[in-house]
RNA sequence: GCGCUCUUAGCUCAGUUGGUUAGAGCGCUACCUUGACAUGGUAGAGGUCACAAGUUCGAGUCUUGUAGAGCGCACCA
C-alpha cells in the first residue's frame, strides 16, 4: 500500500465521513456515566447554502466537540435549522412569480403547503454541505424549527407569558416594511446614511396674524400632521403657544403645543408633528393626546387621509406634495442634508414607522435577570469585551414586536370572539371562547417573530416542555459558538427564556468569533460578488485545508480576512505532514510494536539526543495545544502544531532519522528511533484531529500504533503521556540545540560565502569543553548528513590560517566551527560576514554594557535578569574575540 | 453624542501578568531537483512597534492625550 506523493482529500474525505456515520461516532448518549458537553448549533436558514462565516462557525464547534468527545466525554453537538420566515416565504414567492402566481390568490392554506414541499425538496442543501465540512453534529436529533415538538414548546412560552401578562397584543407605533407589508423589529432596521435633503414650510396661523416656518426632511408626512410644537421656554413663540395653523394643502387647522423635545437651536425651533409616523413624535403625541392620523396603506401608498395624493407612493407623493407647496408658495427653501434612514435589514426597502396593531413581549421584568447573569458571571463572554456590549443593550431594551404580517412560521395562537372581542390564548387549538364559551371564534393571522422560536432552542430541541433525559443530561449547554451580529437577536433572548422557562442559563460560555472579509476587508457578501464558496474550496484544497486556515486566524474574535494565498499555504501544510507520513511509514516497514501498543517506550539509553530532543519538544506542544483549546485560543493550538510538524519534526527530526536509517547503524539505536517515530506520529495525529480531522484520520488508519478509529482515541495530554514525556528532559534537549546551532553556523558560512551545495567541504569542529565534546562527536555523522560535509573532525582546532571561523554557544557547552576556505571562495564574502557578525555582537555588547553599568538597573532589577545579562555580556565578549582573530588572519 | 475594537516587516497578522537585541505565514533576493514532499530544501534582505507625553531600573506591552481606521447603539425635525 503506497501512498501518493500528494495528499489527494477528494480521494479521502468523503470516505471517511461516511465511515464516522457508519461507526455511530457522532451520537450522544441520553443518559451516561460520562461528563457531559453539549453545544446547540445555531441553526442555519432551511434557505440557505453553506457560506464562509459557517464555515467558521461550524469549525470552531466542531473542534470543541471533537476535542471533548476525545477526552472521553459524553458530546452533544445538537444540529437543526431554522424556518426562518421572511427568507423562506420570500424565495418561494418569487417562485410563484414565475409562475404568474401569488399568494393571495393561493389562499394560506395552499400556500404554507407549497413552502413545506419547497423545505422537503431543497432545504436539506445546508445540512448536506455541513458534512463536507466534517461537522461532527448527532444527526438522529436533526431539529427543524417548525417540528411538532418545537412548536409545542413555542406555544406553550406563547400562553404562558400571556398569562404572566408579559405578553400583550396593543395599537402601536412599529417599524414597518411596506415590501415584506410586515412589522420589523427594531433590530431588522438598519440604519443608512441617506443624502437627502431638508425643507423649510411656512404653516400660516389659523387667525391669520402670521405664519410659522417648520423644517422637514420628509414633507409628504405632513399629511398627517396633527400639531406643531415649539419648545416650552422659547422666548420667539410664547404668544404662539396654544394658537392654531392651518396646514397648508389639506386646510385641517392644528393646535400650536409646547413641548421640551424641541430644540430650540435647531433650525426655526418649531417642528412640525406627525404621531404616526415618526416615533419622536409618537411620544410627543402620547404626552398631549394628539390624534394619531395614519397616512399610509400597508404596501407604503398614501391612504384615504393623503387627500389628493392618495395611492401614490411615498418618493412620487414627496415630489407632488413639495411641487404644489412651491406652486402655492409654502416652500421657503431646500438644502442638502445628511441624516440617517431606517432600511428594512431583509428586502432593503426604507422602513415606514407605521401605526399598526402588534404583539409585543414585556422586555423590562425579564430583560433583568438576563442582565444579572451575565453581570455575576454566570454567563461568560468570550472575548470577555462583549459583556458591555450585551449589559449596554439589556438596559435599554423595548417591547419586543413579535408579530409578522406572513403565513410562514408559528402562527400565533390566540383566538378572538367574534361575540365578547376577547382573546383566548391556548396551547391547543379551542372550539370555544374562555370567557363567554361562543363557538364564533377565529385564529390571529400573523405568525411569530422567526426568533420567538429560536430563543427557546436550547430546551426546545431537547424535548421541552416534556421531562427529558436529554435535558437533565446536557441543560445548560456548555458553549455557545456565534457572531457578534446576533448577540440581541439570539443570545440575549435565549437566556432571557431560559431562564424564565428552565430556571437556568442555557450556556456557561458565549464564544463570540469574528465576521470574514475578503481579503480587500470588505465584508462577504452575495451580493458584493466577493463571497467565497466554502464548498468549491474544499473540493480544490480539502476541508482540513479551509478549517485549518480560518482557525489559524480567529485569535481574540477579530473579524478576519480570507485570502486564498492562505488557504493554499495549509494545503500544502497538509500535504507536508502527508509526506511525512510517507517517510516515516517507508522507514518503520520492519517496525514490530510492541505489546504495550500507545505506551511501549523505548530504552532510555538506545535513544538519540534527537529522540530525546523531539520528546522533549512533544511534550511542550501538548501543553500549548491544550492551554489554546482551553483558552478558545485555537490559532495558538493550530500554530504550535505547525510549527512542530513543520519546522520541528521535519525539518529536524526527520532529517537526523535519515542516517539511523541507513545500514550500518546500532540496531539498538534503529529500533529506539523508530519507535519514537512512531509515536510522535501518532501523537501529531491525534493532537491535530479536531483542527484537520479528515487527513488525521486516514493517516491514523496506516500507523503502526493504531487503535480503532481516532475520532474517539483519547487527546493526548502532559498527564497521559507522562511517561513517555519522562523521556524527553530540557536539559538533555539541548545537546541537541548545540547540534542544529552548529548546523546552522556551518550552513551560514556556506550560504554567505556562496559554496555551491554541491561542493562537498571539509569542517573542524573545535570542542571548548567536554560536554560539547561529547555530544558532537556522537552526532557527527547528523552533521555531515544535515550540512553536506565531505569530512568533518571534531577536536583541535588546528592551523586557521584562510578558514572561516564561527563560535557556538548552547547553555555551557562551546564550540568553534573552522570551514578551511582555501581554494573555495574568494576571501572577500568570509570577511563580509564575519564583519556582519560582529557589529551584531558589538551592538549588543555595548548596549548590555550600558544597561550593567547603570546602577538604577543592578538596584532594582530582578537578579536573574542581571545574571543573565552579565552572562551575554561575556559570551558576547568572547565570540568577539574569536571572530576578531579570525578576521585578523583573513586581512 | 455614548460604547467597543484596531494601528507591529511590502501584504495578512501573532506578541498572555512590562524583562534583554520584536516573531510567523505569504511575498521578495540568491542558490539547489539531495533516495517524504518543488504544495519541497538552504541561506539572506526587510520593522525608530501610528504619534506625543507619563509611570518604571526597563514599555510593542501599563496610563493619558493626539491622529487615523472599523464596528455597535442612540440621534435634531
Amino acid at each position: 500500500m503506497e501512498l501518493p506523493d500528494r495528499y489527494n482529500p477528494k480521494d479521502v474525505e468523503n470516505r471517511i465521513y461516511e465511515w464516522w456515520l457508519k461507526g455511530g461516532f457522532f451520537k450522544a448518549e441520553d443518559k451516561s456515566t460520562k461528563i457531559p458537553f453539549s453545544i446547540i448549533l445555531p441553526p442555519p436558514n432551511v434557505t440557505g447554502s453553506l457560506h464562509l462565516g459557517h464555515a467558521l462557525n461550524h469549525t470552531v464547534q466542531d473542534v470543541l466537540v471533537r476535542w471533548k468527545r476525545m477526552q472521553g466525554f459524553n458530546v452533544l453537538w445538537m444540529p437543526g435549522t431554522d424556518h426562518a420566515g421572511i427568507a423562506t416565504q420570500s424565495v418561494v414567492e418569487r417562485e410563484l412569480k414565475k409562475e404568474s402566481k401569488n399568494r393571495r390568490d393561493m389562499g394560506r392554506e395552499k400556500f404554507v403547503e407549497r413552502v413545506w414541499e419547497w423545505k422537503e425538496q431543497y432545504g436539506g442543501r445546508i445540512t448536506e454541505q455541513m458534512r463536507y465540512l466534517g461537522d461532527s453534529c448527532d444527526w438522529d436529533r436533526l431539529c427543524f424549527t417548525l417540528d411538532d415538538g418545537v412548536s409545542k414548546a413555542v406555544r406553550k412560552v406563547f400562553v404562558d407569558l400571556y398569562n404572566k401578562g408579559l405578553i400583550y397584543k396593543g395599537l402601536k407605533l412599529i417599524n414597518w416594511s411596506p415590501a415584506l407589508e410586515s412589522a420589523i423589529s427594531d433590530l431588522e432596521v438598519e440604519h443608512k446614511e441617506v443624502k437627502g435633503s431638508i425643507y423649510h414650510i411656512r404653516y400660516p396661523l389659523a387667525d391669520g396674524s402670521g405664519h410659522i416656518e417648520v423644517a422637514t426632511t420628509r414633507p409628504e408626512t405632513m399629511l398627517g400632521d396633527t400639531a406643531v410644537a415649539v419648545h416650552p421656554d422659547d422666548e420667539r413663540y410664547q404668544a404662539w403657544i396654544g394658537k392654531q395653523v392651518k396646514l397648508p394643502l389639506t386646510g385641517r387647522t392644528i393646535p400650536i403645543i409646547a413641548d421640551t423635545y424641541v430644540d430650540r437651536a435647531f433650525g426655526s425651533g418649531v417642528v412640525k408633528i406627525t404621531p404616526a409616523h415618526d416615533f419622536n413624535d409618537y411620544a410627543v403625541g402620547q404626552r398631549h393626546k394628539l390624534t394619531m392620523l395614519n397616512i399610509l396603506n400597508k404596501d407604503g401608498t398614501l391612504n384615504e387621509n393623503g387627500g389628493a395624493y392618495q395611492g401614490k407612493k411615498v418618493p412620487d407623493a414627496r415630489k407632488l406634495v413639495l411641487a404644489d407647496l412651491e406652486a402655492q408658495g409654502f416652500l421657503v427653501k431646500t438644502e442638502p442634508h445628511t441624516h440617517q434612514v431606517g432600511h428594512c435589514s431583509r428586502s432593503g426597502v426604507v422602513v415606514e414607522p407605521y401605526l399598526s396593531e402588534q404583539w409585543f413581549v414585556k422586555m423590562a421584568p425579564l430583560a433583568a435577570p438576563a442582565k444579572r447573569v451575565v453581570e455575576s458571571g454566570t454567563v461568560v463572554f468570550e472575548p470577555e469585551s462583549w459583556t458591555k456590549t450585551y449589559l449596554h443593550w439589556m438596559s435599554i431594551i423595548e417591547d419586543w414586536c413579535i408579530s409578522r404580517q406572513l403565513w410562514w412560521g408559528h402562527r400565533i395562537p390566540a383566538w378572538t370572539c367574534a361575540d365578547c372581542q376577547k382573546w383566548t390564548v391556548s396551547e391547543t387549538d379551542p372550539t370555544a371562547c374562555s370567557h363567554c364559551g361562543s363557538a364564533k371564534i377565529k385564529q390571529e393571522e400573523d405568525v411569530l417573530d422567526t426568533w420567538f422560536s429560536s430563543a427557546l432552542w436550547p430546551f426546545s430541541t431537547m424535548g421541552w416542555p416534556q421531562k427529558t433525559e436529554l435535558q437533565d443530561t446536557f441543560y445548560p449547554t456548555s458553549v455557545l459558538v456565534t457572531g457578534f451580529d446576533i448577540i440581541f437577536f439570539w443570545v440575549a433572548r435565549m437566556i432571557i427564556m431560559g431562564l424564565e422557562f428552565k430556571q437556568d442559563v442555557p450556556f456557561r460560555t458565549v464564544y463570540i468569533h469574528g465576521v470574514i472579509r475578503d481579503a480587500q476587508g470588505k465584508k462577504m457578501s452575495k451580493s458584493l460578488g466577493n463571497a467565497e464558496d466554502p464548498v468549491k474550496l474544499i473540493e480544490e484544497f480539502g476541508a482540513d485545508a479551509l478549517r485549518y486556515t480560518l482557525l489559524a486566524q480567529i485569535a481574540g474574535g477579530r473579524d478576519l480576512k480570507f485570502s486564498t494565498q492562505r488557504l493554499e499555504g495549509y494545503r500544502n501544510f497538509m500535504n507536508k505532514l502527508w509526506n511525512a507520513t510517507r517517510f516515516s511509514l517507508n522507514n518503520l516497514k520492519d517496525f514490530t510494536v510492541p505489546a504495550e501498543g500507545l505506551n511501549a517506550l523505548p530504552n532510555k539509553s538506545d535513544m538519540s539526543d534527537a529522540d530525546q530532543w523531539i520528546i522533549y519538544k512533544l511534550g511542550v506542544l501538548e501543553k500549548e495545544v491544550d492551554e489554546g483549546l482551553r483558552t478558545y485560543r485555537f490559532s495558538d493550538s493550530t500554530n504550535a502544531i505547525y510549527h512542530f510538524v513543520w519546522n520541528i519534526f521535519c525539518d529536524w527530526y526527520l532529517e537526523f532519522s535519515k542516517p539511523v536509517f541507513l545500514e550500518g547503524f546500532d540496531p539498538k539505536q534503529k529500533k529506539a528511533t523508530q519507535l519514537v517515530l512512531a509515536q510522535v506520529l501518532n501523537r501529531i495525529v491525534r493532537l491535530m484531529h479536531p483542527f484537520a480531522p479528515f487527513i488525521t484520520e486516514e493517516i491514523y488508519q496506516k500507523l503502526p500504533i493504531r487503535g480503532e478509529a481516532l475520532i474517539v482515541e483519547s487527546f493526548p495530554t502532559v498527564k497521559l503521556d507522562k511517561d513517555l514525556l519522562a523521556l524527553g528532559v530540557e536539559e538533555v534537549a539541548h545537546n541537541l540545540d548545540l547540534v542544529r546551532e552548529t548546523i546552522a553556523a556551518i550552513r551560514n558560512i556556506r550560504g554567505e560565502n556562496r559554496i555551491k551545495p554541491g561542493v562537498k567541504i571539509h569542517v573542524r569542529l573545535a570542542p571548548q569543553d567536554p560536554r560539547a565534546q561529547k555530544v558532537l562527536g556522537e552526532n557527527k555523522v547528523a552533521i555531515m548528513t544535515l550540512s553536506r560535509l565531505e569530512e568533518c573532525s571534531v577536536g583541535e582546532a588546528g592551523d586557521l590560517a584562510k578558514c572561516a571561523v564561527q563560535p557556538v554557544q548552547v547553555k555551557d557547552m562551546k564550540v568553534d566551527v573552522i570551514v578551511p576556505l582555501e581554494g573555495l571562495v574568494d576571501i572577500e564574502e568570509e570577511v563580509k560576514r564575519i564583519r556582519k557578525a560582529i557589529e551584531k555582537l558589538q551592538k549588543d555588547v555595548s548596549l548590555l554594557t550600558v544597561r550593567l553599568a547603570d546602577a538604577n538597573f543592578m538596584a532594582n532589577a530582578p537578579e536573574d535578569i542581571v545574571e543573565q545579562g552579565k552572562r551575554q555580556l561575556t559570551e558576547a565578549k568572547a565570540q568577539i574575540q574569536t571572530l576578531d582573530a579570525a578576521l585578523s588572519r583573513l586581512i
